[in-house]
RNA sequence: GUCGCAGUGGCUCAGUUGGAUAGAGCAACGGUCUUCUAAACCGUAGGUCGUGAGUUCGAAUCUCACCUGCGACACCA
């Protein structure tokens, strides 16, 4: 049953015949609210071939339509107004979503194609803060829905494991720290050498040198240097991975920065061999000017690599290891410089597969308009901000369901859920200020909101008793209450669809709210548990509403409790 | 300065490929729990869609110019 199908056959028997079906297809659209229809046809582009008014073709063309399988079929204005038959829709999708449960929206456009998602990425000796979280929380709903379209992710965690920035660090422990006061809480007091180090280096230059000079002593393989920095590297990713369980997420490689350090002569070979690299003031660089751009820096006056070497050869070595059919980056889009030259080079080099390449940008999280800087110590740190919002969390739970089993874990599911939800819900490229009243926020648009949505569903479900549907059961509801539902239930495929064109969660996420708006209302008009002929389609419709919105929060890795 | 991104009610944002009176949520005000979880629902109020031209039957959406904000612009990542 594919009712635009329908619409357009109807159309094209009334149409005059220069009208193709492509065009009429192109034309059909969805009016804003349900009241004016399900589908319209706007009929201005016939005016001048008819030589009539828009409105009066509408109601002439009306008039001639055969409205067999339809509610109805009426003009208002211009326009020509489809009204489907909802017993019969409502039937069709209630049965669709029950029967493939949570595989409903499965596709396959990726055919198992491979897709290196490279995401989260924090450096090492430095707490996570809200900006990681964006691309931890993003890459992981990408990788999610590229799955449900049928790609294998494969999530990679390019951590920040190497770089002056471990020279400084080794100063800075040597010159305050202690082996109890790092161990005691690693992070923090790194951190705080770090910070320190940048305030003392602005007085004393000097220090700079020594940190140089540190991180020259690690690049040549010197004992103690690699030992601190295995160290700092290994209690890092304790807590980064004790964060990562929170927010559930997994990777399936830690492949930083530093596991490519010999695998970057290779790409600067290469780059010889295809005549791609000269020398300007001292530095090894490709020339980009053709392009408009600065030029690639592979290697800088003391023979020492960059920034962009290192993401030649991880490229290079994704494309060998994974042979990807595309392969994503998500970064802020403060790099969108680095990574239109990375695609660029790679291309000179010879790779098609660069087009391949995808840099999933996203804004900048700011305090009071400015960018965050680990350097001065002034940070969000997501640890934090995940405690405030759990804490609320149990605070509500405590006041609005106080004998609620599992108080712990709904408040973490909760609190948790309304940061992550909060990230995903608008567009990845706006940047925002942030505000934590707002994003430990419960009501109206957030994540509870779906989850509360959710939970008041199941427990529908439950007190009918977990009521078991199959293929005969009649589910043609045509209650004008439940229409909008039923129709969102319908398009959650192409909303995947649209989300994974596009890299977008918040696609999904918006759809999650309107599709728990849509249910709430329902819910609130329309007594779902009365004993009636009707109650096992409107049971369809809660059960079908629960799977959706549970698929949708997995979809953006927020779970999603049963009771809160 | 150059390039990129953005500018929609007090605040935060929606608005596939141009289409019917520009939609939500917060905040404000007023209603709704003897009935399926009130983290909900209903209503009221609030908008020159940055500015000015242009294309079009039709523009928040496309084109150009300008204004404002943010970001990037060679040895950090």
């Amino acid at each position: 049953m594919d009712s635009k199908k329908l619409i357009v056959n109807t159309l094209l028997k009334v149409l005059p015949d220069e009208i193709t079906e492509e065009q009429v297809e192109k034309l059909i659209e969805k009016p804003k609210t349900s009241d004016l229809g399900d589908y319209a046809f706007p009929t201005f582009i016939l005016a001048k071939s008819l030589h009539k008014a828009p409105n009066m073709i509408a109601e002439d063309l009306v008039g001639q339509i055969d409205p067999a399988g339809f509610e109805k079929v009426v003009n208002t204005g211009a326009y020509i107004n489809f009204f489907l038959d909802k017993g019969e829709f409502a039937n069709s999708v209630l049965h669709d979503v029950l029967k493939q449960n949570e595989d409903y929206g499965n596709q396959n456009e990726g055919n198992g194609g491979n897709v290196p998602i490279d995401m989260s990425s924090p450096n090492i000796a430095k707490p996570m803060s809200m900006g990681h979280l964006r691309s931890t929380v993003i890459g992981n709903s990408i990788a999610k829905i590229e799955k449900k379209l049928g790609y294998q992710p494969i999530k990679i965690n390019h951590l920040g494991d190497w770089g002056t920035q471990f020279g400084k660090l080794i100063v800075g422990y040597k010159m305050w720290g202690s082996e109890e006061e790092v161990e005691a809480d690693p992070i923090n007091n790194l951190l705080k050498y770090y910070v320190r180090f940048h305030k003392e280096a602005e007085e004393k230059p000097e220090l700079d040198d020594e940190a140089r000079a540190w991180f020259k002593k690690m690049e040549d393989g010197d004992e103690e240097a690699l030992k601190l920095w295995t160290w700092f590297k290994e209690l890092s990713l304790k807590e980064f991975n004790r964060i990562y369980s929170r927010l559930g997420v997994e990777f399936d490689h830690f492949t930083g920065e530093s596991f490519y350090n010999d695998k970057m002569d290779e790409i600067v070979d290469i780059l010889e061999q295809k005549n791609l690299l000269v020398e300007s003031r001292g530095a090894e660089i490709v020339d980009l000017s053709e392009y408009d751009l600065s030029p690639a820096l592979i290697k800088k006056t003391d023979g020492a690599t960059l920034y962009i070497t290192r993401d030649l050869a991880a490229a290079k070595y994704r494309k060998d290891t994974f042979d990807f059919v595309k392969s994503l980056y998500v970064v802020g889009s403060e790099q969108s410089e680095h990574f239109k030259k990375l695609k660029i080079v790679l291309k000179k080099m010879g790779y098609d597969w660069s087009d391949d390449i995808h840099h999933i940008e996203f804004g900048l999280i700011t305090t009071g308009g400015k960018k965050l800087s680990t350097r001065k110590g002034n940070v969000i740190l997501l640890e934090n901000v995940l405690q405030d919002a759990v804490e609320l969390a149990k605070k509500q739970i405590n006041e609005k369901n106080p004998n609620l089993k599992n108080k712990d874990d709904v408040a973490e599911a909760v609190g948790v859920g309304a940061v992550v939800f909060h990230d995903l819900k608008n567009e990845r490229r706006d940047s925002f200020d942030f505000n934590l009243e707002e994003v430990v926020r419960f009501e109206g648009e957030t994540g509870p909101y779906v989850q509360y949505t959710n939970a008041r569903a199941l427990s529908i479900l439950r007190k009918a008793g977990n009521i078991e549907f199959d293929a005969n059961d009649a589910l043609n509801l045509d209650d004008p209450e439940a229409w909008d539902t039923i129709k969102l239930l319908q398009s959650f495929p192409s909303v995947i669809a649209r989300a994974g064109r596009i890299y977008e969660p918040s696609v999904i996420a918006k759809y999650s709210l309107k599709l728990a708006k849509s249910f709430n209302q329902y819910y609130a008009h329309s007594k779902i548990l009365a004993e009636d002929e009707g109650l096992k389609a409107r049971l369809a419709v809660v059960k079908s509403v629960s799977i959706v919105l549970q698929e949708s929060l997995a979809l953006l890795g927020v779970k999603a409790p049963e009771e809160m």
